[in-house]
This record gives C-alpha cells, sequence and structure tokens, in this order.
RNA sequence: GUCCCAGUAGCUCAGCUGGAUAGAGCAACAGCCUUCUAAGCUGUGGGUCGCAGGUUCGAAUCCUGCCUGGGACGCCA
C-alpha cells in the first residue's frame, strides 16, 4: 500500500548491502541509511548522505565513498535509472520512472484507507484534551486544543494507534462550589433580590441566563427551601447546564469523545486514597500539611497534596485521575494543555515516576495563546459578553471548517494570530477555500468525464502520465502515507494542513497546464481521469484526518 | 530570580532527530478566461535565519551566554 516507502527500502536495504560488500564499514557499525528527497529535481528522487556519515569510520574521503559504494551497488535490484556523485559526497538516486507507476492503483484499491499504516502496531494512547472547567463558556482559545487534541487522535488512528479521546471533568471541588453560589446569587437576583456574587465567582452571561430560568420555572420555591439544599440542588444544575453546552458545542466544533471521565468518581471510589498510598515513599508531612517531594524528580519545589484544612489540592485527584488511566493499561498519555498550565508538568511526570512508571509515558503538549484580529487589529473582548469570544460565536462568525483549519495550519508552540477577515473571506487568500475547490474541481472534472462518455472506471496505464506536473502529483500522492505516520509520531498536526495545501496546489497547477477530457487521446484520458481520482480520495483523506469538509461542488 | 515557547522575506508562518544555491501564502510588480469552475494559473523582485561564541567535513537546525516579545512560577483550579 505504501508504494513509495516500499521503494525506498529497497534502495535502503542495497545501498547497506553495498556498503559492506566495498569493505567500507562492518555491518554492526553501519550508521542508519539516511535517503531524503532533494528540494532540487537535479538532484535526483532520493538522495543518501551515507558517503559523509561514514568519512570517519572507513577513514577515507566522503567522495571516495562514495565512489566505492556505486561501484558496488547492484542497480537491477532497486529500479535505478541513473546514479550521480555529487557535491560533498551526496549519492542521488534517479529511480525509472515506472516506480511512480504503482501509486495510482494502489490509492484507488485502499480509497478512504489509504493513507492509513500499522506504524503504531496497535499501542493504546489515551489523549486527553480540551478538558475545560465546567463554569463557563468555550472561548475561541479552547478551540485550538480541541482541534490539535481531535487531529492528533485522527491521525494517531491513522498511523496504527489504539486511540481513546478522554475529556477530564473537573466536577469537584472549589470551581463547583463557586459555581453553585454563583448561579444562587444569580436566582435571588432574578427574583429582583440584592443578592451579591461570590467573591471568586463566574460572571458570564450564561450564569445569568441560568438564574432567570430557574427563576421562571421555579419561582421563589427555592428560596424558601434550606440553603444546603438549594445550593446542592443548584450545583448540580449548574454542572449539568454547563456541560451540556460544552458538549453541545464542542459536537458543533467536530470534536467527540470516547469518555468524558468525572473527577467526581474518583471521590466516590476511594481512588484518591489509593493513589496517595501509591505515592507514600514520596510522601511527607509538614506546616500541618501533606506534601510530595516533586524535587525528587527534578521539580523545582515540593507540592502540597493535602492542605491544612483537609482537603485536597487541585492535583491530588488529577494524580489519581492518571493513575486510573495507567492502570486502564495505555501505554502512552497524551495530555494537550493551554501553555498557562505548563509548570504543571514537572509535578504531573513526578507522579507518573513515583508511581514507578517512565517519564515519557506521560507526554504534554502544551498549545501556546491564540490572539484574534479583526480589521487588523487585536480582539480582546467580546462586546457581547464582556468576556473573550466564544467558540460558539467564532463558529457562527467563520464556520467549523475554517476555523479548524486555522487552527491546525500553525506549529502548536508558536502562538496564533486568527485573522477573522481572512477565515471568513470567500477569495483565494483564504486556503481552506483554496484546498476545498481543489477537491471540487476534481468532482466537476469527473462528471463532466461521464457526461462525455468516458468510463471513469476504464483501465489506463500510468505510463501515459510523462508531464512534469503529473509526476510531481505522483510522488506527492506517494507521500501521503509516510507525512501520515510522521505528523502522528512527532504530534504534529500542521503537517497535514502544508500537505493539503501543497497537494492542491500541485492539482490547480496541473489543471490549467493540461486538459484531462481528451476525446482524441483516450488512453492518455483514462490514465488521467485515474489520476483524477487518486487525487481526490488523498485530499479527501487528508481533509477528514483535519475534520473539514470536502465539498463536491463550490 | 527560575522555568517554558517564540524571534527566518514588508506581513503571517514552514523548515529545527545537522546536509547541497533557506521555502510557502499574503502584500508589490508583470501576464493568462471562445477550451473540464479565474474561489485558479504563470513569471519577477524581496532574507546579516535576533546577537555573540562553540561543536562539526558541514549549523536556520546541536551546545553556552546575551537581547527582545509572550506565558508560568499558590496549602487557586
Amino acid at each position: 500500500m505504501n508504494v513509495l516507502a516500499q521503494t525506498e527500502e529497497t534502495l535502503k536495504q542495497e545501498i547497506a548491502s553495498a556498503v559492506t560488500r566495498a569493505g567500507l564499514a562492518e555491518a554492526e557499525e553501519l550508521p542508519e541509511i539516511i535517503l531524503e528527497k532533494p528540494k532540487d529535481k537535479a538532484h535526483g528522487d532520493f538522495a543518501a548522505n551515507i558517503a559523509m556519515q561514514l568519512a570517519r569510520i572507513a577513514k577515507k574521503a566522503p567522495r571516495k565513498i562514495a565512489e566505492d559504494i556505486v561501484e558496488a551497488l547492484d542497480e537491477t535490484k532497486a529500479s535505478i535509472e541513473k546514479v550521480e556523485i555529487a557535491g560533498p559526497g551526496f549519492i542521488n538516486f534517479f529511480m525509472k520512472d515506472d516506480f511512480l507507476g504503482e501509486i495510482i492503483p494502489a490509492i484507488l484499491k485502499a480509497g478512504k484507507k489509504y493513507g492509513h499504516t500499522d506504524a503504531g502496531k496497535g499501542e493504546k494512547v489515551q489523549v486527553e484534551f480540551v478538558s475545560v472547567n465546567p463554569t463557563g463558556d468555550l472561548h475561541f482559545g479552547h478551540g485550538r486544543g480541541a482541534a490539535y487534541g481531535d487531529v492528533l487522535s485522527n491521525l494517531l488512528e491513522a498511523a496504527g494507534y489504539d486511540v481513546k479521546r478522554e475529556y477530564y471533568i473537573n466536577d469537584a471541588g472549589n470551581q463547583i462550589d463557586n459555581l453553585a453560589l454563583s448561579v444562587e446569587a444569580r436566582y435571588l437576583q432574578a427574583l429582583g433580590e440584592d443578592a451579591e456574587m461570590p467573591a471568586d465567582g463566574y460572571h458570564g452571561k450564561d450564569i445569568i441566563e441560568i438564574g432567570k430560568t430557574l427563576a421562571a420555572e421555579y419561582g421563589t420555591a427555592w428560596k424558601e427551601k434550606d440553603r444546603e439544599e438549594r445550593v446542592a440542588f443548584f450545583r448540580e444544575y449548574g454542572l449539568k447546564y454547563e456541560l451540556g453546552k460544552i458538549r453541545k458545542d464542542l459536537s458543533e466544533f467536530r470534536v467527540e469523545f470516547d469518555q468524558w471521565f468525572s473527577e467526581q468518581s474518583l471521590y466516590e471510589d476511594g481512588q484518591i486514597e489509593q493513589a496517595l498510598k501509591k505515592l507514600d515513599d514520596y510522601v511527607y508531612e509538614k506546616d500541618g500539611a501533606t506534601w510530595f517531594r516533586t524535587t525528587d524528580f527534578g521539580d523545582d519545589k515540593d507540592r502540597v497534596l493535602i492542605k491544612q484544612d483537609g482537603s485536597y489540592t487541585y492535583l491530588t485527584p488529577d494524580i489519581a485521575y492518571h493513575k486510573n488511566k495507567l492502570d486502564r493499561g495505555f501505554d502512552k498519555l497524551i495530555n494537550v494543555w493551554g501553555a498557562d498550565h505548563h509548570g504543571y508538568i514537572p509535578r504531573m511526570q513526578a507522579a507518573i515516576q513515583a508511581m514507578g512508571y517512565d517519564k515519557n509515558t506521560l507526554e504534554v503538549k502544551v498549545i501556546q495563546m491564540v490572539s484574534l484580529f479583526e480589521k487588523g487589529e487585536k480582539v480582546k473582548m467580546s462586546k457581547r459578553t464582556g468576556n473573550a469570544l466564544a467558540l460558539r460565536e467564532l463558529m457562527d462568525e467563520v464556520g467549523v471548517d475554517a476555523a479548524r483549519y486555522y487552527f491546525i495550519t500553525r506549529s502548536n508552540d508558536t502562538q496564533l494570530d486568527f485573522d477573522m477577515d481572512l477565515a471568513r473571506s470567500e477569495s483565494n487568500d483564504n486556503p481552506v477555500y483554496y484546498v476545498q475547490y481543489a477537491h471540487a474541481r476534481i468532482c466537476t472534472m469527473l462528471k463532466q468525464a461521464e457526461a462525455k462518455g468516458f468510463d471513469l472506471n476504464a483501465a489506463f496505464d500510468a505510463k501515459h502520465l510523462t508531464t512534469e506536473k503529473e509526476m510531481d502529483l505522483m510522488k506527492k500522492l506517494g507521500e501521503f502515507p509516510q507525512m501520515v505516520a510522521d505528523a502522528a509520531q512527532m504530534s504534529t498536526p500542521h503537517k497535514v494542513t502544508q500537505y493539503v495545501f501543497e497537494l492542491a496546489s500541485l492539482l490547480h497547477s496541473f489543471y490549467n497546464a493540461e486538459k484531462v477530457l481528451d476525446q482524441d487521446n483516450r488512453e492518455r484520458t483514462n490514465a488521467r481521469i485515474a489520476l483524477m481520482k487518486a487525487v481526490k480520495i488523498t485530499l479527501a483523506n487528508a481533509l477528514q484526518l483535519i475534520a473539514v469538509t470536502a465539498p463536491e461542488k463550490m
């Protein structure tokens, strides 16, 4: 299925055996053979730097080593057309053109599965992301983390990992008490009372809405009830309301979780006590509190687990949650956090190690901040809510396709400027449309082909694809599975938007240069139709990975 | 003060597990629609890769120091 990778593999093996045959190095001391795809076509289809790497081992000049390797190469084995030595000792390989011929049939056969590999070998990975406190609206910044976690999960699945997506609900602790008290205050205010918001209350307009709704539904009934009972009810009500809204927004943003994990459930099952027991060797008492010696694992200072008042810090149930994850048998845990939480990483990794696991079992991906720009100016606050722009409002403004695409274009560790006008624009400035248009264009062509009586499933021979633009397209198509595997392995979803943009660009370029449907050249037309189908599949699969739609027409 | 991220073309960013003349989009300039969607294509100009050292046959990429911008340093979550 991964044709290009197979070609590469064969070539690597042949180079390796040529090196040993030429007596340049023993098999054990052979460095990993690295083949790169040169940017400049004059440097061939693949280039190897092995001669430079061997300079020290073989104690010879790189160019001389390269000559020896080339001498020993069996060119028939790896379908090599031509070999050149260049620069300081690069060996450039020009492959027989037909090595590309296998790509299109492989794509047509694989269909929606094209790009999938078994690189991950079924390893169990859990991706925890978003996990926003259910005390208010998701804002646009959360959208970046949501898109990142979701696309990363998609990539891991495509690369053959066994992935579970999870949202950790902070439904215990202070912030939920504050939510309850905030709801209470808004409820009483809705009844015309002069109730004051708690000091750390949540001032979002959504809480005001809850208050009004409660007042309308129950009138003064809750006001007359026992305070404790009332707050308990508001607590549940507020939680359910906020969580429902978060679920709905994320669902609309095309993000679905396998599990919504309740912090409260950790309290109910005694899991926190169990986790504390597990940390026992690294726990001590001081100043009436219980501490975790995270400095044993490189943290700046030790951290409190149980406060003087006997309650847990945020860290403690979170450790229990991670113990729970590990107990479920995941090989790898990936957490997606906002940049403002980066300082929390050392203590969490300390916990992982204290529980007997390798530090890298937990990988934390930090997502840098997002700034919104409109009409060239930074948008700080929403006029409507007084808070940061809600994710819902962003979706309404620019659409889910554009929002998701933009969040994914940039590497997670650079701050993102989100240009609202650009995301909204239906013009060639907008990369989302550019890519989608490529897909739509192919769909139109294929419809035209049918209308003109071409058989879309006619037999074809890729040898009729001879122009440079066709070659470029086929090479690009062939890179897709490796790109997916790399992006999954390196947690770099932005490689997908980059790839899909490049593929779209090659398609547009080809489209403008060549005509696909030609009654006078049936054989070439059949081959080109097959090529177009392969590009369409690959574009659609790439867009599927980032959950952006692939329209049939625009 | 310590830690994390960034600093690459006028702007927004790729490239960073070291490799050949540093890439893309936008902006600027010049062209392309009687032909499968011009939401497109073709071409031109544009760079001390923040600064200074170091490692290396080779550094935007690795190491050290410094500068600038953003973020974090709670018995908050």
